[in-house]
DNA sequence: CTGAAAGCGCTTACAG
DNA sequence: CTGAAAGCGCTTACAG
């Protein structure tokens, strides 16, 4: 058996509270009673029961982490920065996995409930009405990307309208003016958005340059669908910006095959800025999405928001992207590696 | 304030311990207040706390893991395991990621007491000693890869020996002879073993083929170096092996640099199939690490000691590696995807 | 500077 | 079938 506040008490001959006091460094103790308890704390290698003292606190000092089905390397990096964050601010994380469901996810928060103290959610079914109804109120929460935007939480979106919006501008810069879109998914908020930044980009460039929307659901597969198809066509385009870097990977296959050079007679560009773009090739001219970041940040908003409770402001931020310009757009314009 | 079970059981008329029983599902409690006491829980919203039952119950249903720096696609994969496998049996994770040192990761392990019921350990420095020392003993733990093989605790371990004499053994059998091997870190356990497997196959394969060796680090730079600096060579050898992927994808750029071509001239093969071995040309030939399978398995044996205290065997079992054979191996053999 | 005592929200023998 | 009571291991006003 692990050794209690108590066994060192008893040990050190002085009552719980004094031992209490030790452990949590609130000063008004002798300096010989204190070094006198430290080293039994040793002796006994004793360790606080987090759960009790959670129980008497009324904090975990543990931030739930509800995440949705992410492909491997956004995942990746976005657990990476939620990570760093916590362990900066001495925070432990509870991570709950895909969620397939409105129900699953409202079972998860539950599920959580004197576990954490606050969520960092993302998921497509948490807006803000959602969290009204299972999140307990009284949690602190972020939503990562989320489709509404609450009054009662902060939320943490990507900006992908406008990271859209730049490439268009980049392919349009660099002469192309048949620039198609292959589209995401339509119920998926990043797709939707970055569609929208395209539409709203190429109707600002003006008459020269026409909107062209291919479906596609942001797998490889559909992208290579997609080439196949913009290549039937009477009027080709001069550039495809595909919604996802896997979809414009699809597309560059389909290229590759049929004899369509890139960027020599199509231009291609991708959003996410997966670390595969890097290595194809061409290397693929993409936005990036600064996953890391947009976990650290969420993160330290759900600090915050624990930290000073009420006081929420309750904001929506935007996390920018970057346009990373490779070969595959055949822009003459400086290249990143 | 949130609804407590002492709430409930004042509206439901009954005691704390009738409602417990009922939120617990221990049968002895009439239709009639079983009703009556759900219809309340429902509608106070009321969610047990955690913490609480935690304390009084000494479980608390989820299992701690320490992951080390992992690289992208392996760290997902492995937690993506991990998650599917807790999923299934109704267990939380808590999560503590990168330790640079012992004594950091000793202090996450410390700091999980009370909030876990068990361990589920990958870091270099948590061999069994260690965990002798810092796990206090009680908590069930396995290790993933382990370099130690406890006899108090049960570890998980991938087969790279077996891996790497696969695929030494399927670059004999089309037909190459002289396989170079380009090694890891010396300090790292999956490396050690992979140049072992190397070099016990090597000898198997008897006086045709012999060891040749060249240092590396994993890092796509070494292997880079380490294909110029085989290139020099007056034997030049007719397969290169790279301990790992990444390094592999070094080689290969090397030699495409060089114009010496792949399989043509020399056969390349890696180990781990990172997404990227698909994706390159030639597609990279490879050993898979199945990492899902493997924090899946973990998960399960960690709930299994869980579940079963004391009767812990302490195991140490081997997940299996896969041969993929694509074009870099110059194989005629048939090809994988 | 130190201690006695109540309390955090649950569970669980033990009686009845 | 149901309840009174003790206990899980800590923290924290409140006294002294």
């Amino acid at each position: 058996m692990a050794a209690t506040l108590r066994d060192v008490a008893r040990e050190a001959q002085v009552s719980t509270a004094t031992v209490s006091r030790v452990i949590n460094g609130h000063g008004n103790v002798t300096n010989a009673t204190r070094a006198r308890i430290l080293g039994i704390v040793e002796r006994l290698n004793y360790v606080p029961d987090s759960a009790a003292r959670s129980l008497s606190t009324g904090l975990t000092n543990t931030i739930g982490v509800l995440l949705p089905d992410l492909h491997g390397e956004f995942f990746s990096e976005i657990i990476r920065g939620i990570d760093q964050a916590a362990r900066r601010r001495g925070l432990h994380l509870l991570l709950s996995g895909v969620h397939g469901s409105a129900a699953e996810a409202a079972l998860a928060i539950r599920a959580l409930k004197g576990r954490v103290d606050g969520l960092l959610i993302m998921s497509p079914y948490a807006d803000s009405e959602f969290l009204a109804d299972h999140s307990a109120g009284d949690t602190p929460a972020v939503l990562i990307n989320s489709p509404v935007r609450g009054h009662s939480h902060s939320s943490l979106c990507v900006d992908n309208r406008g990271g859209a919006g730049a490439m268009v501008e980049h392919l349009a810069s660099v002469g192309h003016r048949r620039i198609a879109f292959v589209a995401g998914p339509k119920d998926n908020f990043d797709a939707t958005e970055r569609l929208a930044g395209y539409c709203e980009a190429v109707a600002r460039l003006g008459p020269g340059v026409r909107e062209f929307v291919v479906p596609g659901d942001f797998s490889e597969a559909s992208g290579y669908r997609a080439a196949q198809r913009l290549m039937t066509l009477d009027e080709r385009p001069d550039a495809v910006f595909a919604a996802n870097d896997m979809t414009a990977l699809g597309c560059l296959l389909a290229f590759k095959e049929a004899g369509v050079s890139v960027p020599g007679d199509v231009a291609l560009a991708g959003f996410d800025d997966i670390p595969l773009a890097r290595f194809v090739a061409p290397a693929l001219t993409t936005v990036r999405v600064p996953m890391a970041e947009l976990g650290a940040r969420a993160l330290d908003g759900v600090a915050d928001a624990v930290g000073a409770p009420g006081a929420t402001p309750s904001s929506t931020e935007i996390v920018a992207t970057e346009l990373v310009v490779r070969a595959s757009s055949g822009a003459r314009a400086r290249m990143t590696a």
